[in-house]
Order: structure tokens, then sequence, then C-alpha cells
DNA sequence: ATAGTAATTATGCAAGTGCATAATCTCGGC
DNA sequence: GCCGAGATTATGCACTTGCATAATTACTAT
């Protein structure tokens, strides 16, 4: 029996398995998602997983990596943007609580992977690593709000105002996606910016 | 070779191996919890669990009930409690961000029931139940504050507040079990309160 | 062309899985 | 005391799982 396949240069084949993974795990929970199943989703026999990945436990580890990435990715994006200090505000929470973040399959991969990190050095290594990162671009976004509007606020105040501001993004997402049928997008965003607007006693144009 | 065991009335044997199931999936991840994982750590034969349950899958689902029960109890008791509309309200958020309730070990629970949500229409049904139980107590106190501070809010904008309060008290209870060993309690607490005064432009005592 | 290299498949195994079944034991009622 | 009911254990089976191994194939460099 001649075996047919077509080569893949080595990058897209990794990512390619990575989204399989994914598929699988939105489509049929970490339970389902086997050695098997994914290659099977990607089209390629199971020994090929074990030639680009070290082992199932790494594959999955990559996957969630994808996984921040996707989250995390387009508030991300909008730091490095041009524009004032209130304008990317609003763009970073903008992406952050719609679009492509707000989707009941990220919501479904993220929870999947959260409740791995406590259990899983390897996960939670990577779960430190991006949520700092995250947060972190949050707190430079809202110092440079704050000294735009000239308050110069003690840094206490300064991460009261990060955690509240942090946990009404978290919470339109999570709201968001858990309801994603029912609940108008334009509205959840609108809610969102109006929301901080009075946390930070600010106008986001 | 004599099997020796203590009885243990239905009820509470039940009630057992849930919490045995949810230690289990706090411990070894959903993935360890096996039958008899569970099983040993209850203290009792795997056969067992298939009297008392109808299927691993059930037990699963049993599991997942007692964890919304310890998510949404404390603050869905405070609504039958005497006092005044603000002040339930304020007893409400904090039974729903601090306490038993923000733990990082509850959060991990259930992370990996909601990552079930969309692949099990057994925890799909007990999601869609006990969400709208909490939601509609939460609505019903927004209510009751707003009729306090002769507020007659149209039915939308009540929407919209309501929304924001619930993205509050959801997203700092979840970056508070996040990072329970960074941030202080009492201080988490503070700030849902003063957020969702801001929010809602009341004083909560 | 051709040979070497790495990607890919095919196959099998040892361990673990949920669950069925039958035997055994505990306890309450008489 | 003892007996029936059902709670509990012991055991085994069919199936799945991750992974190792060896054979096979496609691409690249020369």
């Amino acid at each position: 029996m001649a075996a047919s396949f077509r080569r893949a240069p080595d990058f897209n084949r990794r990512a390619d398995l990575i989204e399989a993974a994914l598929d699988c795990i939105a489509e049929l929970g970490i339970q389902g998602t086997t050695v098997r199943a994914v290659a099977a989703h990607a089209g390629v026999s199971n020994g090929l997983i074990r030639h680009h990945f070290a082992s199932k436990d790494n594959l999955m580890v990559e996957a969630y990596r994808r996984t921040i990435e996707i989250i995390t990715g387009p508030p991300l994006a909008i730091v490095e943007t041009e524009g004032s200090a209130h304008e990317k505000l609003r763009r970073f929470i903008l992406a952050s609580i719609s679009g492509p973040v707000a989707d009941p399959r990220v919501l479904s991969l993220w929870a999947t992977f959260i409740s791995q990190v406590p259990i899983n050095p390897a996960f939670a290594e990577v779960h430190r690593d991006k949520y700092l990162a995250y947060r972190r671009a949050c707190d430079v976004l809202i110092g440079e709000v704050l000294a735009a509007e000239g308050r110069n606020q003690g840094a206490s105040e300064r991460q009261r105002l990060s955690i509240a501001l942090n946990a009404v993004i978290d919470g339109l997402w999570l709201e968001g996606c858990l309801s994603a049928e029912e609940i108008d997008e334009r509205l959840q965003a609108e809610i969102g910016i109006k929301a901080i607007e009075r946390l930070l006693d600010i106008k986001l144009g």
C-alpha cells in the first residue's frame, strides 16, 4: 500500500496541527482531544504529531500559547498604534471585548486551558508571562491617560483604577461570550466604554 | 478475602462522592479525574460510583451543580436577608467577590465545567438554569436600589446598568482568583464597592 | 539523475479507561 | 437471632490512549 501525502514546511505543519488541536478542543473538549482526533482533524497520520511535538502535553501547551495570542493579540496591537492616549485606551477596550475575541469558542478554549494552569507547571508558566504582559500594557495605557488629564494620582490609587478597569474588561468579555446570541455586540462595546469613562472619570471621544 | 466497609446513608455517600470528584478535578484536572481516582479519593471501591450515579458523566454534571451552588450560594442567600436595598446590594457584591467564593480552586472548577458547557447538553442545561437565576437576583436588587433612589430609569438603561454591574462582579472575582496570593481581599472588596458606586451613581453605606 | 535527509505513514504494544457482573458484607426490621 | 434488601467490593472485559518503532515517501542539493 503506497502512502500518498504532501509535504508541508515545518512551520506551517506545526501551526496547522496547533490549529487542529484548537478545533478539537472546541468541538470535543479536552477529553475528546486525543492524538488520533487531532491527527484526523488535520488529515494526517497519528505518528506525525509526535514528530512535530515532543509529546501531546507539549502540543497542548503550544495550543494554549496560541489561544492567548488570539485573545491578547488584538488589544496589544493597539498599543503600538499612533494616536492620543485616550483614543488608544478606547480602541484597546474595544479590541478586548468585541471582534474576534468576543467569541464563545475563544472563551471555551480559554476556560479549558485555565483549568490546567493550577495543575500543570508548563501551563502556569505560559499563563504568568502572558497575563503579566497584558496587565502591564493596560497599566501603561492608564498611566498615559491620567498624565494627559493632568492627574498625578499616587501609585496606590492608580493600581485600584487598573484593577477596576481590568475587571470591567474581563467581565464584559466573559458575559459577552457566555451569552453571545442574546447580546448585541455594539451595545456591549458601548456599555464597556461608558462604564470605564465613569470609573476613571474621563471622556473617551 | 473479607471486604470490610462501613455503610453510609445514600444521601451522604452521594454528597461525599461529589465532593471527592471536585477534589480530584481541582488536584488532577478533568483528565486525571477517572472513576478510579474519585473512588480512591473517597476511600471506596470503583464500582460504588456506578451504584450511586448512572454514569461518570452523570457524576460530573452533579459536580457541576455543586460547584455552581458553591459560587452562587452565598450571594443568593443575601437576597433572602432583611435590610435596605442598598445594604443588600452591598452584601451581595461582597459575597460574590470575597469569602469562600474568591478561591482559586473554585475558579479552576468553574473553568473546567464551563469548557464542557458548549459540548455537552447536560452541562448546558444546568448552566442556563443556574446562570439565569443569578442574573435575575442581580436584576431585582438593582431595581430595588434604583427605586429606593427614586430613579425610574427605562428598562433599556436598567439593563445596561445590570450588565455593567455583572461585569464588575465577574471580572473582580476572576482577577481575584487568578492572583489570589498577590491581591489583598479587603482591597479587592473595597475596589468592587467603589466601582459599583460610581457605575450606578449611588452610595452603598 | 541521484542520493541523502527529513517528513510522513503503518503498525503494535503496554497501560489505563468506563462499565458490567457476580459475589459479599452491613444493617434495620421482625 | 435472623433474614431480606441494598450498599459495597472484587474481578474482568472490551475499548481507548499515548507513544515507540520501523518502513515508506517526498523533497532538496548537487
